[in-house]
RNA sequence: GGCGCAGUAGCCAAGUGGUAAGGCGUGGGUCUGCAACACCCUGAUUCACCGGUUCAAAUCCGGUCUGCGCCUCCA
Protein backbone atom coordinates (compact mmCIF):
# COMPACT_ATOMS: atom_id res chain seq x y z
CA UNK A 1 0.00 0.00 0.00
CA UNK A 2 1.43 3.37 -1.37
CA UNK A 3 0.37 6.42 0.60
CA UNK A 4 1.60 10.14 -1.19
CA UNK A 5 3.19 12.06 1.85
CA UNK A 6 2.94 15.77 1.82
CA UNK A 7 6.07 15.79 3.70
CA UNK A 8 8.07 14.20 1.42
CA UNK A 9 5.98 14.56 -1.72
CA UNK A 10 6.24 11.16 -2.71
CA UNK A 11 4.53 8.05 -2.71
CA UNK A 12 5.91 6.02 0.01
CA UNK A 13 4.71 2.63 1.29
CA UNK A 14 2.74 2.44 4.00
CA UNK A 15 4.56 0.87 7.09
CA UNK A 16 2.46 1.38 10.26
CA UNK A 17 4.33 1.96 13.58
CA UNK A 18 2.96 -0.45 15.28
CA UNK A 19 2.13 -4.05 13.16
CA UNK A 20 -1.46 -4.32 12.18
CA UNK A 21 -2.58 -0.98 14.23
CA UNK A 22 -3.10 2.52 12.54
CA UNK A 23 -3.20 5.63 14.24
CA UNK A 24 -4.69 8.19 12.69
CA UNK A 25 -5.76 11.65 13.01
CA UNK A 26 -8.26 13.89 10.88
CA UNK A 27 -8.83 17.72 11.71
CA UNK A 28 -12.34 17.97 12.05
CA UNK A 29 -14.70 21.03 11.36
CA UNK A 30 -15.44 24.23 13.45
CA UNK A 31 -19.06 23.44 14.65
CA UNK A 32 -20.38 26.96 13.79
CA UNK A 33 -22.99 26.06 11.52
CA UNK A 34 -24.43 23.37 9.24
CA UNK A 35 -21.29 21.45 7.63
CA UNK A 36 -20.66 22.86 3.81
CA UNK A 37 -19.92 20.01 0.67
CA UNK A 38 -16.49 21.43 1.50
CA UNK A 39 -16.03 19.85 4.78
CA UNK A 40 -17.22 16.77 3.03
CA UNK A 41 -14.73 16.06 1.06
CA UNK A 42 -11.68 15.00 3.61
CA UNK A 43 -14.59 13.46 5.66
CA UNK A 44 -15.75 10.84 2.70
CA UNK A 45 -12.21 10.58 1.32
CA UNK A 46 -10.52 9.87 4.68
CA UNK A 47 -13.26 7.62 5.89
CA UNK A 48 -12.56 5.29 2.67
CA UNK A 49 -8.87 5.44 3.52
CA UNK A 50 -9.78 3.99 6.90
CA UNK A 51 -12.56 1.34 5.29
CA UNK A 52 -9.76 0.08 3.26
CA UNK A 53 -7.23 -0.03 5.67
CA UNK A 54 -9.83 -2.64 7.68
CA UNK A 55 -10.17 -4.46 4.68
CA UNK A 56 -6.75 -4.95 4.82
CA UNK A 57 -6.94 -5.89 7.97
CA UNK A 58 -5.39 -3.16 9.81
CA UNK A 59 -7.06 -2.14 13.56
CA UNK A 60 -7.75 1.44 12.60
CA UNK A 61 -7.77 3.91 15.71
CA UNK A 62 -9.04 7.43 13.99
CA UNK A 63 -9.73 10.34 15.84
CA UNK A 64 -11.22 13.13 14.40
CA UNK A 65 -11.87 16.59 16.60
CA UNK A 66 -14.58 18.75 16.78
CA UNK A 67 -13.50 22.63 17.01
CA UNK A 68 -16.20 23.65 19.45
CA UNK A 69 -14.04 27.22 20.65
CA UNK A 70 -13.28 29.52 18.00
CA UNK A 71 -14.48 32.96 16.68
CA UNK A 72 -17.10 31.97 14.64
CA UNK A 73 -18.63 30.31 17.01
CA UNK A 74 -18.50 32.98 19.42
CA UNK A 75 -19.68 35.47 16.88
CA UNK A 76 -22.94 33.30 15.79
CA UNK A 77 -23.88 32.94 19.28
CA UNK A 78 -23.51 36.90 19.77
CA UNK A 79 -25.97 36.70 16.66
CA UNK A 80 -28.51 34.41 18.07
CA UNK A 81 -28.43 35.73 22.02
CA UNK A 82 -27.40 32.33 23.16
CA UNK A 83 -23.98 30.47 24.47
CA UNK A 84 -20.99 29.40 22.26
CA UNK A 85 -21.73 25.98 23.81
CA UNK A 86 -25.17 25.83 22.50
CA UNK A 87 -24.13 26.68 19.52
CA UNK A 88 -21.49 23.77 18.87
CA UNK A 89 -23.57 21.24 20.60
CA UNK A 90 -26.27 21.94 18.07
CA UNK A 91 -24.24 22.08 15.44
CA UNK A 92 -22.16 18.84 15.90
CA UNK A 93 -25.33 16.79 16.54
CA UNK A 94 -25.96 18.34 13.20
CA UNK A 95 -22.70 17.34 11.31
CA UNK A 96 -23.37 13.50 12.97
CA UNK A 97 -26.68 13.30 11.01
CA UNK A 98 -24.84 14.74 7.80
CA UNK A 99 -22.01 12.48 8.41
CA UNK A 100 -24.25 9.61 8.74
CA UNK A 101 -26.16 10.51 6.02
CA UNK A 102 -22.71 10.14 3.78
CA UNK A 103 -22.15 7.05 5.24
CA UNK A 104 -19.11 8.25 7.08
CA UNK A 105 -18.41 6.20 9.89
CA UNK A 106 -17.96 7.47 13.48
CA UNK A 107 -14.36 7.86 14.76
CA UNK A 108 -13.55 5.78 17.13
CA UNK A 109 -12.65 9.29 19.41
CA UNK A 110 -14.55 12.62 18.31
CA UNK A 111 -12.47 14.55 21.22
CA UNK A 112 -13.72 18.00 21.68
CA UNK A 113 -11.35 21.28 22.27
CA UNK A 114 -13.55 22.94 25.12
CA UNK A 115 -12.89 19.32 26.83
CA UNK A 116 -9.66 19.11 26.54
CA UNK A 117 -8.14 22.25 27.85
CA UNK A 118 -6.11 20.61 30.79
CA UNK A 119 -3.79 19.30 28.50
CA UNK A 120 -3.87 22.65 26.34
CA UNK A 121 -2.24 24.20 29.49
CA UNK A 122 0.11 21.25 30.49
CA UNK A 123 1.71 21.23 26.79
CA UNK A 124 2.10 24.69 26.45
CA UNK A 125 3.67 25.05 29.76
CA UNK A 126 6.02 22.47 28.75
CA UNK A 127 6.83 24.46 25.50
CA UNK A 128 7.66 27.41 27.87
CA UNK A 129 9.73 25.57 29.77
CA UNK A 130 11.46 24.47 26.69
CA UNK A 131 12.32 27.86 25.91
CA UNK A 132 9.79 27.39 22.67
CA UNK A 133 7.11 30.05 23.93
CA UNK A 134 6.57 32.77 25.78
CA UNK A 135 4.13 34.98 27.26
CA UNK A 136 3.19 38.62 26.78
CA UNK A 137 0.10 40.43 28.59
CA UNK A 138 -1.56 37.07 29.37
CA UNK A 139 -0.60 35.91 25.39
CA UNK A 140 1.00 33.20 24.95
CA UNK A 141 3.07 32.47 21.75
CA UNK A 142 5.00 29.91 19.83
CA UNK A 143 8.87 31.02 19.21
CA UNK A 144 8.42 29.60 15.68
CA UNK A 145 12.53 30.59 14.86
CA UNK A 146 13.27 28.34 17.99
CA UNK A 147 11.72 25.67 16.13
CA UNK A 148 14.73 24.90 13.06
CA UNK A 149 12.56 22.53 10.73
CA UNK A 150 9.75 25.32 10.93
CA UNK A 151 8.57 25.06 7.36
CA UNK A 152 9.31 21.68 6.58
CA UNK A 153 5.80 20.33 5.88
CA UNK A 154 4.57 23.19 3.40
CA UNK A 155 8.44 23.68 1.86
CA UNK A 156 8.27 27.41 2.43
CA UNK A 157 11.34 28.78 4.54
CA UNK A 158 10.88 31.68 6.94
CA UNK A 159 12.73 34.21 5.31
CA UNK A 160 10.39 33.85 1.68
CA UNK A 161 7.63 34.13 4.45
CA UNK A 162 8.73 37.04 5.51
CA UNK A 163 9.80 38.78 2.51
CA UNK A 164 6.21 37.79 0.78
CA UNK A 165 3.99 38.38 3.59
CA UNK A 166 1.93 41.06 3.58
CA UNK A 167 1.63 43.10 6.61
CA UNK A 168 1.86 40.27 9.18
CA UNK A 169 1.58 42.62 11.86
CA UNK A 170 -1.91 42.42 12.29
CA UNK A 171 -3.14 45.12 14.75
CA UNK A 172 -2.50 44.20 18.80
CA UNK A 173 -0.35 42.09 17.66
CA UNK A 174 2.99 43.84 17.39
CA UNK A 175 3.92 42.38 21.19
CA UNK A 176 5.46 39.43 19.03
CA UNK A 177 9.14 38.34 19.09
CA UNK A 178 8.56 37.71 15.42
CA UNK A 179 6.02 38.33 12.83
CA UNK A 180 5.70 34.68 12.01
CA UNK A 181 4.98 33.51 15.95
CA UNK A 182 1.74 32.26 16.99
CA UNK A 183 -0.62 32.04 19.60
CA UNK A 184 -1.14 29.13 21.80
CA UNK A 185 -3.46 30.88 24.54
CA UNK A 186 -5.40 33.92 23.47
CA UNK A 187 -6.56 36.35 26.86
CA UNK A 188 -10.45 36.90 27.19
CA UNK A 189 -12.48 39.56 26.10
CA UNK A 190 -15.53 40.48 27.70
CA UNK A 191 -18.24 38.05 26.89
CA UNK A 192 -16.45 35.27 25.31
CA UNK A 193 -15.81 31.57 27.10
CA UNK A 194 -12.53 31.48 28.87
CA UNK A 195 -11.00 29.09 31.24
CA UNK A 196 -8.65 29.84 33.96
CA UNK A 197 -4.58 29.79 33.10
CA UNK A 198 -1.33 30.68 34.75
CA UNK A 199 -1.07 33.58 32.32
CA UNK A 200 -4.59 34.93 33.15
CA UNK A 201 -8.36 33.65 31.73
CA UNK A 202 -8.41 32.67 28.16
CA UNK A 203 -9.12 30.38 25.67
CA UNK A 204 -6.31 28.10 23.72
CA UNK A 205 -5.30 28.90 19.80
CA UNK A 206 -6.49 26.73 17.19
CA UNK A 207 -3.34 24.41 16.24
CA UNK A 208 -2.60 23.67 19.77
CA UNK A 209 -5.85 21.87 20.14
CA UNK A 210 -5.29 19.35 17.66
CA UNK A 211 -1.34 18.83 19.27
CA UNK A 212 -3.30 17.90 22.59
CA UNK A 213 -5.78 15.48 21.37
CA UNK A 214 -3.84 13.77 18.77
CA UNK A 215 -1.09 12.94 21.74
CA UNK A 216 -4.17 11.94 24.18
CA UNK A 217 -5.63 9.71 22.18
CA UNK A 218 -2.92 8.14 19.47
CA UNK A 219 0.09 8.98 21.89
CA UNK A 220 2.87 11.22 20.67
CA UNK A 221 3.73 9.72 17.72
CA UNK A 222 1.21 8.84 14.84
CA UNK A 223 0.79 7.13 11.48
CA UNK A 224 -1.56 9.49 9.28
CA UNK A 225 -2.24 12.67 10.33
CA UNK A 226 -4.84 13.90 7.14
CA UNK A 227 -6.70 17.02 6.68
CA UNK A 228 -7.57 19.53 3.43
CA UNK A 229 -4.70 20.95 1.51
CA UNK A 230 -5.75 24.77 2.89
CA UNK A 231 -4.33 23.22 6.66
CA UNK A 232 -0.59 22.56 5.17
CA UNK A 233 0.04 25.98 6.29
CA UNK A 234 -0.24 27.26 8.83
CA UNK A 235 -2.13 24.71 11.04
CA UNK A 236 -0.32 21.89 10.34
CA UNK A 237 2.88 23.44 10.21
CA UNK A 238 2.08 24.57 13.62
CA UNK A 239 1.16 21.29 14.70
CA UNK A 240 3.98 19.52 13.89
CA UNK A 241 6.31 22.56 15.71
CA UNK A 242 4.33 22.32 18.75
CA UNK A 243 4.36 18.51 19.18
CA UNK A 244 8.03 17.65 18.18
CA UNK A 245 9.21 20.84 20.19
CA UNK A 246 7.18 19.17 23.20
CA UNK A 247 8.21 15.72 22.26
CA UNK A 248 11.17 15.97 21.14
CA UNK A 249 10.34 13.19 18.25
CA UNK A 250 8.53 13.17 14.83
CA UNK A 251 4.97 13.82 15.09
CA UNK A 252 3.70 12.11 11.97
CA UNK A 253 4.90 9.64 9.70
CA UNK A 254 2.25 10.14 6.88
CA UNK A 255 0.81 13.42 5.64
CA UNK A 256 -2.06 13.13 3.72
CA UNK A 257 -4.01 16.02 2.28
CA UNK A 258 -7.00 16.60 -0.06
CA UNK A 259 -7.27 18.93 -2.81
CA UNK A 260 -10.32 21.50 -2.50
CA UNK A 261 -14.08 21.07 -3.62
CA UNK A 262 -14.83 23.99 -6.14
CA UNK A 263 -17.66 25.58 -7.24
CA UNK A 264 -17.60 26.35 -10.94
CA UNK A 265 -13.99 26.72 -11.35
CA UNK A 266 -14.10 28.83 -8.43
CA UNK A 267 -12.84 28.74 -4.50
CA UNK A 268 -16.71 28.23 -2.30
CA UNK A 269 -16.71 30.89 -0.59
CA UNK A 270 -20.05 32.87 1.00
CA UNK A 271 -19.11 36.31 -0.56
CA UNK A 272 -19.29 34.66 -4.12
CA UNK A 273 -22.66 32.91 -3.39
CA UNK A 274 -21.37 29.39 -3.92
CA UNK A 275 -22.09 27.98 -1.10
CA UNK A 276 -23.89 24.75 -0.26
CA UNK A 277 -24.18 22.94 2.81
CA UNK A 278 -24.15 19.14 2.60
CA UNK A 279 -28.21 19.29 4.27
CA UNK A 280 -29.31 21.33 1.35
CA UNK A 281 -27.81 18.74 -1.10
CA UNK A 282 -29.56 15.94 0.88
CA UNK A 283 -32.88 18.09 0.12
CA UNK A 284 -32.52 16.95 -3.73
CA UNK A 285 -30.17 14.03 -3.70
CA UNK A 286 -29.27 10.88 -2.04
CA UNK A 287 -26.18 11.40 -0.33
CA UNK A 288 -24.76 8.26 -1.76
CA UNK A 289 -24.63 10.38 -4.92
CA UNK A 290 -22.39 12.85 -3.26
CA UNK A 291 -20.42 10.30 -1.72
CA UNK A 292 -19.59 8.46 -5.21
CA UNK A 293 -19.12 12.08 -6.51
CA UNK A 294 -16.17 12.73 -4.31
CA UNK A 295 -14.64 9.49 -5.30
CA UNK A 296 -15.53 9.48 -8.88
CA UNK A 297 -11.66 12.23 -8.49
CA UNK A 298 -8.55 11.27 -7.04
CA UNK A 299 -8.91 12.60 -3.84
CA UNK A 300 -5.31 14.79 -4.21
CA UNK A 301 -7.27 16.70 -7.73
CA UNK A 302 -9.27 19.60 -7.37
CA UNK A 303 -12.94 18.26 -7.96
CA UNK A 304 -15.14 20.72 -9.47
CA UNK A 305 -18.96 20.70 -7.99
CA UNK A 306 -22.41 20.97 -10.24
CA UNK A 307 -25.91 20.36 -11.26
CA UNK A 308 -25.18 18.60 -13.79
CA UNK A 309 -22.00 16.80 -12.46
CA UNK A 310 -24.44 15.14 -9.44
CA UNK A 311 -26.94 14.04 -12.44
CA UNK A 312 -24.40 12.31 -13.68
CA UNK A 313 -23.15 10.85 -10.76
CA UNK A 314 -26.70 9.60 -9.40
CA UNK A 315 -27.01 7.54 -13.12
CA UNK A 316 -23.59 6.20 -12.58
CA UNK A 317 -24.39 5.10 -9.39
CA UNK A 318 -28.17 3.70 -10.15
CA UNK A 319 -25.91 1.32 -12.28
CA UNK A 320 -24.44 -0.24 -9.45
CA UNK A 321 -27.75 -0.03 -7.59
CA UNK A 322 -29.38 -1.91 -10.11
CA UNK A 323 -27.04 -4.71 -10.68
CA UNK A 324 -27.53 -5.16 -6.89
CA UNK A 325 -31.00 -5.08 -6.99
CA UNK A 326 -31.01 -7.91 -9.81
CA UNK A 327 -28.91 -10.26 -8.15
CA UNK A 328 -30.91 -9.99 -5.61
CA UNK A 329 -34.67 -10.58 -7.42
CA UNK A 330 -32.55 -13.14 -9.11
CA UNK A 331 -31.74 -15.03 -5.91
CA UNK A 332 -35.21 -14.66 -4.72
CA UNK A 333 -36.40 -16.94 -7.88
CA UNK A 334 -33.53 -19.38 -7.73
CA UNK A 335 -34.51 -22.55 -6.59
CA UNK A 336 -31.22 -25.16 -6.99
CA UNK A 337 -29.20 -23.83 -3.84
CA UNK A 338 -25.47 -25.61 -4.13
CA UNK A 339 -23.43 -24.23 -6.85
CA UNK A 340 -21.94 -25.62 -10.00
CA UNK A 341 -18.52 -26.18 -11.09
CA UNK A 342 -18.94 -24.08 -14.34
CA UNK A 343 -20.21 -21.56 -11.78
CA UNK A 344 -17.51 -21.80 -9.32
CA UNK A 345 -15.03 -21.34 -12.86
CA UNK A 346 -17.38 -18.18 -13.39
CA UNK A 347 -17.30 -16.47 -10.06
CA UNK A 348 -13.51 -16.80 -9.51
CA UNK A 349 -12.98 -14.92 -13.22
CA UNK A 350 -14.57 -12.54 -11.05
CA UNK A 351 -11.69 -11.94 -9.08
CA UNK A 352 -9.86 -10.00 -11.75
CA UNK A 353 -11.84 -7.15 -10.94
CA UNK A 354 -11.35 -7.39 -6.96
CA UNK A 355 -7.59 -7.73 -8.09
CA UNK A 356 -8.17 -4.58 -10.14
CA UNK A 357 -9.83 -2.62 -7.35
CA UNK A 358 -6.87 -3.56 -4.12
CA UNK A 359 -4.05 -2.48 -7.13
CA UNK A 360 -6.37 0.98 -7.52
CA UNK A 361 -6.42 1.41 -3.96
CA UNK A 362 -3.01 0.57 -2.80
CA UNK A 363 -1.87 3.34 -5.25
CA UNK A 364 -2.56 5.83 -2.69
CA UNK A 365 -6.37 5.59 -2.96
CA UNK A 366 -7.09 6.10 -6.55
CA UNK A 367 -11.00 5.57 -5.94
CA UNK A 368 -11.80 6.24 -9.52
CA UNK A 369 -9.93 3.46 -10.94
CA UNK A 370 -11.44 1.61 -8.32
CA UNK A 371 -14.91 2.45 -9.13
CA UNK A 372 -14.01 1.60 -12.95
CA UNK A 373 -12.87 -2.47 -11.56
CA UNK A 374 -16.46 -1.89 -9.69
CA UNK A 375 -17.94 -0.71 -12.99
CA UNK A 376 -16.44 -3.85 -14.44
CA UNK A 377 -17.68 -6.06 -12.15
CA UNK A 378 -20.77 -4.75 -13.06
CA UNK A 379 -21.18 -5.65 -16.05
CA UNK A 380 -19.69 -8.91 -16.01
CA UNK A 381 -22.35 -9.95 -13.08
CA UNK A 382 -25.09 -8.31 -15.92
CA UNK A 383 -23.81 -10.50 -18.31
CA UNK A 384 -23.30 -13.80 -16.45
CA UNK A 385 -26.19 -13.99 -14.07
CA UNK A 386 -29.78 -15.24 -14.85
CA UNK A 387 -32.68 -17.22 -13.84
CA UNK A 388 -30.92 -20.23 -14.49
CA UNK A 389 -28.12 -19.73 -12.13
CA UNK A 390 -28.25 -21.62 -8.37
CA UNK A 391 -29.13 -19.44 -5.39
CA UNK A 392 -25.29 -20.21 -3.65
CA UNK A 393 -24.18 -18.47 -6.89
CA UNK A 394 -25.63 -15.57 -6.94
CA UNK A 395 -25.81 -15.24 -3.63
CA UNK A 396 -22.28 -15.09 -4.17
CA UNK A 397 -22.02 -12.91 -6.68
CA UNK A 398 -23.62 -9.94 -4.67
CA UNK A 399 -21.74 -10.90 -1.96
CA UNK A 400 -18.24 -9.86 -4.22
CA UNK A 401 -19.76 -6.52 -4.94
CA UNK A 402 -21.33 -5.28 -2.01
CA UNK A 403 -18.28 -5.85 -0.49
CA UNK A 404 -16.30 -3.32 -2.46
CA UNK A 405 -18.90 -1.35 -2.55
CA UNK A 406 -18.91 -1.20 1.05
CA UNK A 407 -15.07 -0.47 1.18
CA UNK A 408 -16.19 2.66 -0.45
CA UNK A 409 -18.91 3.04 1.30
CA UNK A 410 -21.27 3.03 -1.01
CA UNK A 411 -24.26 1.35 -0.14
CA UNK A 412 -25.65 -1.11 -3.27
CA UNK A 413 -28.51 -2.77 -1.22
CA UNK A 414 -31.51 -0.79 -0.78
CA UNK A 415 -32.73 -1.68 2.65
CA UNK A 416 -36.28 -3.69 2.67
CA UNK A 417 -38.93 -1.73 2.32
CA UNK A 418 -42.20 -2.81 2.90
CA UNK A 419 -44.97 -2.36 0.10
CA UNK A 420 -48.30 -0.93 1.28
CA UNK A 421 -51.12 -3.42 0.63
CA UNK A 422 -53.18 -1.17 -1.65
CA UNK A 423 -50.40 -0.79 -3.77
CA UNK A 424 -49.11 -4.58 -3.75
CA UNK A 425 -52.88 -4.91 -4.97
CA UNK A 426 -52.60 -2.47 -7.67
CA UNK A 427 -49.36 -4.63 -8.75
CA UNK A 428 -51.31 -7.77 -8.84
CA UNK A 429 -53.95 -6.27 -10.76
CA UNK A 430 -51.98 -4.35 -13.45
CA UNK A 431 -50.65 -7.71 -13.98
CA UNK A 432 -54.05 -9.28 -14.50
CA UNK A 433 -54.62 -6.63 -16.98
CA UNK A 434 -51.33 -6.94 -18.43
CA UNK A 435 -52.74 -11.07 -18.99
CA UNK A 436 -55.88 -10.14 -20.09
CA UNK A 437 -54.05 -7.62 -22.61
CA UNK A 438 -56.04 -4.99 -21.46
CA UNK A 439 -52.36 -2.62 -21.97
CA UNK A 440 -54.69 0.56 -21.22
CA UNK A 441 -55.83 -0.23 -17.59
CA UNK A 442 -51.98 -1.72 -17.28
CA UNK A 443 -50.59 1.41 -17.76
CA UNK A 444 -52.86 3.96 -16.29
CA UNK A 445 -51.98 1.66 -13.23
CA UNK A 446 -48.23 1.93 -13.87
CA UNK A 447 -48.82 5.79 -13.65
CA UNK A 448 -50.98 5.79 -10.85
CA UNK A 449 -48.14 4.48 -8.90
CA UNK A 450 -45.42 6.42 -10.99
CA UNK A 451 -46.89 9.49 -9.17
CA UNK A 452 -46.74 8.24 -5.57
CA UNK A 453 -43.03 7.34 -6.28
CA UNK A 454 -43.11 3.60 -7.41
CA UNK A 455 -41.04 3.10 -10.72
CA UNK A 456 -42.25 -0.49 -12.02
CA UNK A 457 -40.25 -2.91 -14.07
CA UNK A 458 -41.27 -5.85 -16.01
CA UNK A 459 -38.43 -8.35 -16.33
CA UNK A 460 -38.23 -11.77 -17.82
CA UNK A 461 -38.34 -13.06 -14.12
CA UNK A 462 -41.64 -10.64 -13.02
CA UNK A 463 -42.21 -7.39 -11.74
CA UNK A 464 -39.82 -5.45 -9.75
CA UNK A 465 -40.22 -1.98 -8.66
CA UNK A 466 -38.30 1.04 -7.06
CA UNK A 467 -38.87 3.97 -5.27
CA UNK A 468 -37.54 6.99 -7.77
C1' G B 1 6.59 39.18 -4.81
C1' G B 2 7.44 33.85 -2.82
C1' C B 3 5.68 28.65 -3.13
C1' G B 4 2.72 25.06 -5.65
C1' C B 5 -1.06 22.43 -8.74
C1' A B 6 -3.60 21.47 -13.22
C1' G B 7 -4.72 21.39 -18.81
C1' U B 8 -6.58 13.64 -21.80
C1' A B 9 -13.20 12.51 -26.31
C1' G B 10 -19.71 16.49 -25.80
C1' C B 11 -19.02 16.07 -20.07
C1' C B 12 -16.51 13.67 -15.78
C1' A B 13 -12.08 10.93 -15.20
C1' A B 14 -7.79 6.95 -14.85
C1' G B 15 -3.26 6.26 -17.11
C1' U B 16 3.55 9.11 -15.59
C1' G B 17 8.56 5.74 -21.09
C1' G B 18 6.11 0.94 -25.00
C1' U B 19 1.71 2.84 -28.37
C1' A B 20 -5.16 5.93 -24.79
C1' A B 21 -9.26 2.27 -18.52
C1' G B 22 -14.07 3.32 -16.69
C1' G B 23 -18.63 6.20 -16.20
C1' C B 24 -22.31 9.80 -17.98
C1' G B 25 -24.32 11.62 -22.41
C1' U B 26 -25.33 10.90 -27.95
C1' G B 27 -26.81 7.79 -32.09
C1' G B 28 -28.08 2.73 -33.94
C1' G B 29 -29.52 -2.33 -32.69
C1' U B 30 -31.28 -6.85 -29.53
C1' C B 31 -34.83 -7.88 -25.71
C1' U B 32 -40.01 -5.99 -24.23
C1' G B 33 -47.31 -5.29 -25.55
C1' C B 34 -45.00 -0.43 -24.46
C1' A B 35 -41.57 1.60 -21.06
C1' A B 36 -37.55 0.68 -17.83
C1' C B 37 -33.36 -2.53 -16.85
C1' A B 38 -29.68 -5.28 -19.32
C1' C B 39 -26.71 -6.52 -23.51
C1' C B 40 -24.20 -5.40 -28.42
C1' C B 41 -22.39 -1.58 -31.57
C1' U B 42 -21.09 3.85 -31.71
C1' G B 43 -16.47 7.27 -29.85
C1' A B 44 -9.43 10.77 -28.96
C1' U B 45 -4.52 8.15 -35.39
C1' U B 46 -4.41 11.33 -30.24
C1' C B 47 -3.40 13.55 -24.68
C1' A B 48 -3.16 22.84 -24.30
C1' C B 49 0.95 24.69 -27.67
C1' C B 50 6.30 24.82 -29.39
C1' G B 51 10.99 22.67 -29.20
C1' G B 52 14.42 18.74 -27.18
C1' U B 53 16.04 13.67 -25.23
C1' U B 54 14.92 8.44 -26.80
C1' C B 55 14.42 2.82 -31.03
C1' A B 56 9.89 4.53 -28.50
C1' A B 57 6.73 10.27 -24.85
C1' A B 58 0.12 11.82 -22.94
C1' U B 59 4.11 10.14 -19.82
C1' C B 60 11.13 12.75 -19.20
C1' C B 61 13.61 17.95 -20.04
C1' G B 62 13.19 23.30 -21.52
C1' G B 63 9.99 27.18 -23.00
C1' U B 64 4.97 29.42 -24.12
C1' C B 65 -0.24 30.00 -23.23
C1' U B 66 -4.50 29.21 -20.11
C1' G B 67 -6.96 28.11 -15.46
C1' C B 68 -6.55 27.45 -10.21
C1' G B 69 -4.65 27.22 -5.15
C1' C B 70 -1.53 28.52 -0.76
C1' C B 71 1.32 32.50 1.59
C1' U B 72 -4.66 35.56 6.10
C1' C B 73 -9.95 32.38 9.45
C1' C B 74 -10.97 28.48 5.96
C1' A B 75 -11.84 21.31 4.42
Amino acid sequence: MKIYNTITKKKEPFIPLEEGKVKMYVCGPTVYNFIHIGNARPMIVFDTVRRYMEYRGYEVNYVSNFTDVDDKIIKKALEEGVSAQEISERYIAECKKDMEMMNVKPAVTHPLATQEIGGMLEMIQQLIEKGYAYAVNGTVYFRTRKFADYGKLSHKNLDDLRSGSRSLLVSGEDEKEDPLDFVLWKPKKEGEPAWESPWGQGRPGWHIECSVMSKKYLGEQIDIHAGGEDLVFPHHENEIAQSEACNGREFARYWMHNAFLNIDNRKMSKSLGNFFTVREISEKYDLQVLRFFMLSAHYRSPLNFSADLMEASRNSLDRIVTAAENLKHLMGNAECNAMTESELALYEASQEFVKKFEEAMDDDFNTADAIAAVFELVKYLNTHTDGAHTKEYLEKCLERLKTLCEILGLIAEKKEELLDEDIEALIEERQQARKAKNFARADEIRGILLEKGIVLEDTREGVKWKRA
